[in-house]
DNA sequence: AAGTAACCGTTACCTCAAGTAACACTTACC
DNA sequence: GGTAAGTGTTACTTGAGGTAACGGTTACTT
């Protein structure tokens, strides 16, 4: 009786690695499959894709949402290491946004398939419970609340448009890219930049009415983005 | 020889006002299922609430897509008869911009159902093609960037922003008002406030910028915003 | 060494909603 | 009376999501 009472077997921990990482890979093959098949992919798409049949990807995704919430979580995580350089990095506040901002773009730019199979072709069956891209866009708009809930109590503002202006700024940014993405009728670096001026102009003018003064060519001062 | 060498048989013409009673007829039925029913309603559910079988409902629309589109069309329309009033009313332009906001908002608030399922619950099929949000957020995103055009050339500044300038105010408010609408954690007023404050220094900050001071207690001088 | 708990994988099925076929009746123009 | 539009029905097909049932492999447990 001894061990049976308390140990857990170790055969359920054996594989407990090996099944993230056979995740991974039906994630990499859903997205090999967007790249290759576009945005519409079903699941026998993705399994012949991963050279399998589907019984195996319903072993390891619950649903097509489950595989979809994946894809979209690996997505996210892509973006945010391309970001997350451009969040990182002092300098000119203004020169900073336009290249958050334009790092944006530039994993738009280079996975259009798996941006549009994220951002419109999911939720087709859970209708409002787990919506992939909203957990996400959660997820970025929540950051940037936190950072700017800083910034403006650091300023002695009223911190509370924090979360509504996160949730704007974000809606901006990706339906700017969205029309971007569609018809490319201006170079990516433009629409960068005015992204970035009206973005610029949007926080300036909060600091100016609380009497703050902002060099849009020196960073600002009180915190810094990201620690 | 007169009318049978042209005449193209009144038959013909007889119903035409008639179908389009009946897809309106149709429409409001989607709409009312959806507002019973939530988001995800079905064809046999809207055939059922129309009173009618599903083959009616396709002799009038080719495709789900296609009912769907026309009930984007229809939110639309529900959409700029609550705006326009506040498109068109003179007087402060800050203020203006915040009941423009809030007349989106009150929208939204009132059909959260129908809102969803125009916002969320499209595109099942047609990946890119015919996208119901997309088409009508750009009809509002071009009428945005025609005045913004308008704006930024009798100011005799450059131009080329308006379309993102457009796309980017229009995603701006709509994933602020999703965000709002899924947890409901301040007054539809406030929300407006910060949205409003957000985009009158944005657009403050592009006059200040050539050099032209406006006073957001005052109307904007150079054109009316609707005529 | 035998048992078994976890995985590997398959083919063949079920289900459900979108969409279609085929058929019958009504109205009013020609 | 013929016919071109519409009214409507029930019963089917199709396709994609998802499942059942089966068999093989590995390596921990007893």
């Amino acid at each position: 009786m001894a061990r049976t009472v308390k140990g857990p077997d170790a055969r359920r921990e054996r594989w407990k690695g090996h099944r993230e990482q056979r995740r991974a890979e039906f994630v990499e093959a859903t997205i090999a499959a967007v790249a290759k098949k576009g945005p519409d992919v079903g699941m026998e798409d993705v399994a012949a894709e991963a050279g399998v049949s589907k019984p195996v990807l319903y072993r390891h995704f619950t649903d097509k949402s489950d595989l979809y919430l994946a894809v979209g979580q690996r997505a996210t995580e892509l973006l945010m290491e391309r970001m997350s350089p451009a969040l990182a990095t002092d300098g000119p506040i203004k020169d900073r946004i336009r290249r958050i901002v334009d790092a944006y773009l530039s994993v738009v730019e280079d996975n259009p398939n798996l941006y549009r199979f994220v951002v419109k072709g999911s939720f087709v069956d859970r209708p409002v419970e787990k919506d992939v891209v909203q957990e996400d866009k959660n997820l970025i708009a929540n950051t940037l609340a936190r950072i700017l809930g800083d910034y403006l109590r650091a300023f002695d503002m009223d911190s509370g448009g924090a979360e509504p202006w996160a949730h704007a700024l974000v809606g901006m940014v990706q339906n700017a890219g969205d029309w971007w993405l569609d018809r490319q009728t201006m170079s990516r670096e433009n629409l960068s930049d005015y992204l970035a001026t009206i973005i610029w102009h949007a926080i300036d003018g909060l600091l100016r009415s609380a009497g703050v003064q902002a060099d849009p060519a020196k960073p600002l001062t009180p915190l810094r983005l990201v620690d």
